[in-house]
DNA sequence: ACCCAGGTGGCTT
DNA sequence: AAGCCACATGGG
């Protein structure tokens, strides 16, 4: 007897799973058979594969608005692209090779953990470190030994009371190092006042400056304005149109001028595109 | 052995 | 406001 459901969407458009899950805005996907994807979003476990133009999402829970959210399938990308490269022609070659890239809808508590290991961490290290988080403090997936890489089952991302709950000490017997108790502070904060909504109570977070603010906006929040500059963009940065390394301040000022609301998708075209060329 | 990674907090100029 | 530095860990 089947645990899991099939959701099929037809008619998408500008999607591409190994540009979506590789891009560096969620750590839960491995590659899987036949171009597929397996992995978690929430509670949720997952196989997903495209062809042609029919997404089929085999899922332990979430319906079909729930799966298209979390692709933003409302989304028109190639507008953006579009948009982005009038606006600045010098980040087409970005857009061009990062197509079908789309910004996942996130959970927001999932996402502030995860950019909060993510600070001066390298990015398979965060897969692991997440995952063993998700191993220890989550729950099995009821169905998900159906959809895994591996016939395993998966495991769901933490509660925030699992995290608020949880020893520094055991926490950092996960390797996760001296993010710990920001880990476990950030947990409590969230369940004692709820989700943040703005970069100002974001940064209120042990933990969350404002790169992993950014990111939280970005991916978590959706607010698309939000422009992280992390290690890679400065160089980009630095590279293309040759802003100091230091000069954050600038480097968010002419992003917001060129990109507007658009300068989240720009971000990230620019930091997949430059992170593969190394 | 070494430098670095989707940085931040805290302390000192 | 800007400039240091420690921080835990392991990938390459």
């Amino acid at each position: 007897m089947k645990k899991t459901k099939t959701i099929i969407i037809e008619g998408v458009k500008d999607i591409d799973l190994t540009h979506i899950f590789e891009c560096g805005q969620c750590f839960r996907w491995v590659p899987a058979e036949g171009g597929e994807y397996a992995g978690a979003a929430g509670d949720k476990a997952a196989r997903v594969s495209l062809e042609g133009d029919e997404l089929t999402v085999e899922a332990t829970g979430g319906d079909e608005a729930f799966w298209r959210g979390y692709f933003d399938l409302g989304t028109d990308y190639g507008r953006i692209r579009a948009a982005l490269a009038d606006g600045e022609p010098r980040i087409e070659a970005a857009c061009r090779y990062g197509y079908g890239i789309r910004i996942l809808k996130q959970d927001p508590f999932e996402t502030i953990i995860s950019f909060i290991i993510s600070q001066n961490n390298n990015i398979p290290r965060i897969r692991k470190n997440i995952e063993s988080l998700c191993r220890t403090y989550g729950h099995p997936i009821e169905g998900s030994e159906e959809v895994s890489s591996d016939g395993e089952k998966v495991y769901s991302f933490p509660s925030p009371e699992a995290l608020a709950e949880a020893g520094v000490s055991d926490l950092a017997a996960l390797r996760l190092g001296y993010r710990s108790e920001y880990i476990k502070a950030s947990a409590k904060q969230y369940l004692a006042e709820g989700c943040p909504a703005c970069r100002e109570e974001l940064l209120s977070f042990h933990g969350i400056g404002p790169k992993v603010a950014n990111c939280i906006m970005l991916f978590g929040l959706r607010d698309t304005a939000a422009f992280p500059v992390d290690t890679w963009v400065k160089q980009i940065m630095n590279d293309m149109y040759g802003f100091e390394m230091s000069d954050v301040k600038g480097m968010q000022a002419f992003a917001a001028e060129k990109f507007g609301p658009l300068a989240g998708y720009a971000q990230q075209y620019l930091f997949y595109y430059y992170r593969d060329r190394k």
